[in-house]
DNA sequence: TGCTAGTTGAAAATGATTTTCAAATTCATT
DNA sequence: AATGAATTTGAAAATCATTTTCAACTAGCA
């Protein structure tokens, strides 16, 4: 499905990327695990991303860096990522799991096109505050939370009112 | 993955069962599909339930009412009930997808545990409300959002000070 | 009743994700 | 720098939920 963006974003600066690199490779030694080349690649080629990414695109982008990368060392290393809250899961209900990099940015929320897969950021300091509202009620130590709004864009709308019934 | 609940709910009345029928065989009609015995019971069975059911556990409910009905059945039932808004999809990110039924229930939300799969519904009009300016301010026909928040529940967090490191 | 379009369900196909395993690599220790 | 134990890698195979196929069956209109 395309993806477009509204929204634009500036590359990470060279602290940044040092500071991500450190958090990561903190987290490696912690549970054991070895610093590669290939896991530096591939969360350097991660974090110069902007969308929400599929492991098989975040794969073809760090293949363009290097070739003999495979396509399950991304899929580990995305893994790892997670667990050290360098990345995190976004849904967006079309069976493959997406992952978008958390470093230096704001908690932000989707809103997706379900016709043509525009997705679109928005923030809300209102749902941190929810988010932690209900988890003391409930008495949960909370971790995260994902919060998506599904709809048809302006586009989609505009296309659909030309060619009003689809008889295919 | 263990699925408990906290809240409770009453199963549907004589009345709403026949509504959501209504509902259900007014979207068939719609859109030239027929009334089966096999969709009426699946339809049933759901309205029964009340929580977020993967189409195999639907499926196992199902068989026992009429142990002919067979999967892919089950499975398409579901899409066209989600078509007509009987039911929704609940993305927990665990790889499946579940679906709840929409009939006469408030907006509402989950909270689940990354332990140990409970999951507690909040109810929360401001999520609404947001729904509804964001998409206002992005152009966007909103349908549907989803919100969910997840963390750790108080069991698991007892379990884990008993021991704290697990080395297997 | 007869007909047509839609339905069913077993099995096969698909497609994303996850595991396996032998060869290669890391890194703490010599 | 060399050693060796533990980890990593990546191709291929396995897994698993989901989706499609297709031949036999059924609903519902004329």
């Amino acid at each position: 499905m395309l993806q477009r963006r509204i929204d634009d974003h500036a590359p990470p600066t060279r602290e940044a990327m040092r500071e991500a690199q450190d958090i990561f490779f903190r987290h490696l030694k912690r549970v054991g695990l070895k610093h590669t080349e290939q896991r530096d690649t591939i969360l350097r080629t991660f974090l110069e991303t902007r969308d929400h990414l599929s492991t098989d695109q975040l794969f073809r982008l760090v293949r363009k860096k290097d070739a003999k990368i495979g396509f399950t060392t991304v899929y580990r290393t995305l893994k790892l990522l997670a667990e050290c809250g360098l990345a995190s899961e976004v849904a967006f209900h079309d069976g493959v799991a997406r992952y978008e990099h958390q470093f230096n940015r704001r908690s932000h929320h989707h809103m997706v096109c379900t016709d043509c897969g525009l997705s679109v950021e928005f923030f809300s300091p209102e749902v941190g505050k929810l988010e932690e509202e209900i988890g003391h009620r409930y008495h949960f130590e909370v971790t995260r939370h994902t919060f998506q709004i599904y709809g048809i864009c302006e586009d989609c709308r505009k296309k659909k009112d030309k060619k009003p019934v689809s008889l295919t």
